[in-house]
DNA sequence: CATATTCATAACCATATGATTATGAATTAA
DNA sequence: TTAATTCATAATCATATGGTTATGAATATG
């Protein structure tokens, strides 16, 4: 078992997901997908607050991050969010079993 | 209802939280502390391959972050993991109500 | 063709961050 | 009391990061 395998927490994707979601402006950015569906970057940077470039930046960090996905249209490029991203996020959670899991489940009522 | 509550993405804990979670080296502190129990700055150091101060300054962060707790005892410190402190974390997930909810059930099965 | 729109990238800046070594405070042990 | 242990903080450094404005490439429109 190489080090890199043991220790999972040092996983390079895993590294990339929290990374992209430990911004605000990211995070705000893939709520809003998650709500309105597929935007282009006008859209996204008139909700964001922040100028067109750094929204830019910021979906082609989410991009690399797995957690959307970019769709060209002319000259407008289309970004939706991509659920299946989240999947290192929940299994880092899960990472001890039982441990996360009872916890997980005990959580997952404050989501109402 | 206020700018701060209606966009949750850009709420301070919850940035503090991915950001603690964002760094590899505390993520594997973390799962370390959830693995083996509390345990020492000492200890801690042994198994992270970074530096002593690096290790208290983690610690700090992850404490800062509601992720970890500290017991002082004569010379040491005892961290040890808190649970509860990934509560945000399950609660963005969760933010959009079932949406996330549904992948969220089709994902746990991954933890396995 | 000329002009406007949409987006990404470059150049730049300030600050945050991860890392190191050095140091110092507090506690324990000889 | 002197020496060793444990930890946190300071000083320092290189790089990453979030932000801006400027620019340029590609596409659409007059």
């Amino acid at each position: 078992m190489t080090h890199e395998s043991r220790n999972a927490d040092r996983d390079a994707a895993t590294d990339a997901l929290f990374k992209a979601l430990s911004d605000g402006t990211r995070r705000a950015l893939l709520e809003t997908l998650v709500r309105e569906g597929e935007q282009n970057v006008q859209a996204l940077t008139q909700v964001s607050g922040v100028s067109q470039p750094m929204v830019s930046r910021h979906l082609a960090k989410l991009k690399r991050a797995g957690l959307v996905t970019a769709r060209r249209a002319g000259r407008e490029t289309w970004y939706a969010a991509r659920v299946k991203g989240l999947g290192p996020v929940i299994q880092w959670m899960a990472i001890h079993g039982a441990l996360w899991s009872q916890r997980f489940s005990a959580l997952e009522g404050l989501s109402g």
